[in-house]
DNA sequence: TTTGTAATGTTGTAGCTACAATTATTGACA
DNA sequence: TGTCAATAATTGTAGCTACAACATTACAAA
């Protein structure tokens, strides 16, 4: 089933204003089955995102400017974030002793193995990922990195300056 | 710039889950520029989305389960969204004669009038949409539209089901 | 008519997000 | 040294979401 009938649409203007809404609206649906699968673990999208973030950085620490910067979501408020998963003992979280402004944040031994555990659940969505080829997933991947690169934005063409 | 450097992550499992971070890392960019554009009008892109529903079905009304139906971000809470854009002076509202548990929901003159003056604005995100070409465009709506066909049982409900 | 069940919306509430204001610390430099 | 700007994080708060419980209405069966 197509884009149309889902959200009951038949005409759009135009290709590319499908392909907008086409990703807002998978984008919504996969977020919301990562969502349902991970709230088994008692823990949301966002929190995974991060826990995996310093996982990569393990055992090197990070601040949070760092994770923030490495989020899906940049808009999520990372102080309550990260406050949350201490709290969970999934993280340890210390003022830096070089530079008292910043925090160090680090993934703990009960982090790694949650993780571990999420890991092993195989998540429905890599399924999912499946229906696509490994050619078609190079290739969306592509063109929506060609869709996010920079802007020529307030520049005058060549063409129109004469 | 790609994926990998603007999350700075550098490695993933293959090209699949790799394609699912992207869904939602441009969804999410994606979302965020919408929702910059529309602030200048005081609506957000879920009231936006509605107010469009309601435009397509005009001059009909449409009850509640009709627009969640069609809402890309199904999981708003319709009822209030519904109540602010009343309260704007958006919408109109009024209980269906035939079968009082259902609302008759329709946009008003001034909601019509905020739309075409969005639409004479040239939203940002269609300038970003030019960057990709009409191939690639229906390219990706192809493999989204693949990628989320035979529905995961789990999160969808047996009314959905059809 | 009464009863049960499905359809349709509404509401309560905990928790989360957006974003601007604020605090604390550091480093540059007159 | 004292002042200023930059950096890093926290907090206040209004508004929004998730989701389950609830209320109302319709309709069919006994």
């Amino acid at each position: 089933m197509g884009l149309e009938q889902e959200i009951k649409q038949d005409k759009f203007q135009n290709d590319q204003q499908k392909a907008a809404i086409n990703i807002l609206y998978t984008g919504s649906w996969l977020y919301n089955i990562n969502a349902g699968f991970l709230k088994k673990f008692d823990i949301t999208p966002e929190q995974f995102n991060v826990l995996r973030i310093l996982r990569g950085s393990f055992p090197k620490p990070m601040m949070l400017a760092e994770i923030s910067e490495r989020m899906i979501d940049k808009s999520s408020n990372c102080t309550r974030l990260v406050e949350k998963l201490k709290h969970k003992g999934l993280v340890n979280r210390v003022t830096c002793a070089d530079n008292r402004r910043q925090v160090d944040i680090s993934i703990t031994d009960k982090g790694q193995v949650l993780l571990k555990k999420i890991d092993a659940y195989q998540p429905s969505w890599i399924k999912t990922l499946g229906k696509i080829t490994k050619a078609e997933a190079k290739e969306l991947n592509r063109i929506l990195d060609k869709l996010r690169s920079y802007p020529i934005a307030t520049r005058i063409s060549v063409k129109d300056r004469s």
